[in-house]
DNA sequence: TAGTGGTCTAGACCACTAT
DNA sequence: TAGTGGTCTAGACCACTAC
């Protein structure tokens, strides 16, 4: 290993040198690269080291691994792009990339709203309200994370609904007869939670592009505050202004 | 350590449990945090664990380490909100909060367009255009790494104006008379490549918020296409719909 | 069953910082 | 000089996958 004198670490000149290797073309999509032990053998060193390299390189999204198999170049499963305007909503979006979209409930209650949500759906702290944490997929792909809080008031009886659904606002339509109007959207970009990394099935260092809306009805007024946590690396949300 | 039976590892728990107790004010801003020794005694484990979870810490910029020193909270020096509307800009931006922005100019070339720019300033490939790298910042706190397009043509003359500035459409209206307005943006999250990250002083997992925008000018046309990459621990944009 | 990556142990030497 | 984080070594056991 001639890992020429610069002042940088034998694990950063082996992931450069293994990108390198992979924009050559030398490993194409989807192809595995060589073991670690195997690449311990190259580069004259030991796992801890190359370990050290090919975690950057899955941190930046180049490869990914896959536990008992190998390490891969990273296939992006999906690119969407999803304008957001007051009426789009997750399961149109994910339709209009001609996939499949679906949900799982991960966990639901009803209970006493934070000082935010208080604040986003107009409601007092004595105003229960309803929270899921829902996970939404894209032809079996996770998505995104999805955190959301409807008044109890106005919406009784909700959990009855939400055993299997693909659309949320399917099921408030049919039931309650509303008509959900985005007001606005705030983007964030953060990394997940270890909890949030799991359900997705992606490295804790992954960006996530977050978004938070507030939700309302013509009549029934505030009816939603939703804050939802995309996949960086699998989608772009267009807002025109 | 009971590291209770989830299919977590150690070093994630760890992680979870510093990011804890850093939130909830055991360790304020900016002090210094137990040191690795101290920490595979609390934890019952080694340094190779207890490095994992401040890996992880540091990657998403709760942490920072200073070489032969210590680990210290990472102060976060700004804390932005941005509405994003058809004529809001970078300065005003940062001006809302009370802060001071400036810029620097990093590069700055005349070229001819990818397929992308083309795209974006309804040019063809035959048409130059003028690409800077623009570092901007807030209270000389490095925030947002843009790099932007222009239409030679319609802009001649334009690096001799560029010196050292503030507010690049404040030049544009001075010289050339144009009235910028932001027809579109795409918002995505992303990871900066190493030479960002050197700019913009942060770990090379910092999430970013990327914003793409096309701007026009009512009489001239396509006039500018953007991209910004802002630090995502620092700041967050409003849409209204 | 053999090979893979995920996690962990128990050391080592170094460069850097504070005193 | 003593303590810190940065890097590296050389092992170990495990869960998972492919054959």
């Amino acid at each position: 290993m001639t890992s020429q004198h610069k002042n940088i670490s034998m694990a950063m000149f082996i992931a450069d040198e293994i990108q390198r290797e992979i924009e050559r073309g030398v490993y194409s999509d989807g192809k595995r690269l060589p073991s670690e032990a195997s690449m311990c053998h190259r580069f004259y060193t030991n796992r801890y080291t190359i370990r050290q390299a090919m975690d950057r390189l899955v941190n930046i999204g180049l490869v990914r691994s896959r536990k008992g198999v190998g390490y891969f170049v990273n296939e992006r499963p999906l690119d969407l792009c999803y304008t957001i305007t007051p009426f789009t909503r997750f399961s149109t979006m994910i339709e209009n990339g001609g996939l499949k979209p679906s949900a799982m409930i991960i966990s639901q209650e009803k209970r006493l709203p934070s000082e935010k949500v208080q604040e986003a759906l107009h409601v007092t702290q004595n105003d229960e309200v309803y929270r899921f944490e829902i996970l939404r997929f894209a032809d079996d792909t996770p998505l995104a994370w999805n955190e959301t809080w409807l008044p109890a008031k106005m919406f009784e009886g909700l959990p009855q609904y939400m055993t299997s659904f693909v659309s949320l606002y399917d099921i408030l339509k049919k039931h309650y007869h509303v008509r959900p109007k985005r007001i606005n959207s705030t983007f964030q970009a953060v990394v997940p939670t270890v909890n949030e990394a799991t359900y997705l099935q992606i490295s804790p260092s992954t960006p996530l592009l977050q978004i938070e809306s507030i939700v309302k009805d013509e009549i029934a007024g505030r009816m939603e505050y939703t804050k939802a946590k995309y996949r960086g690396d699998l989608c772009q949300v267009t807002s025109e202004l």
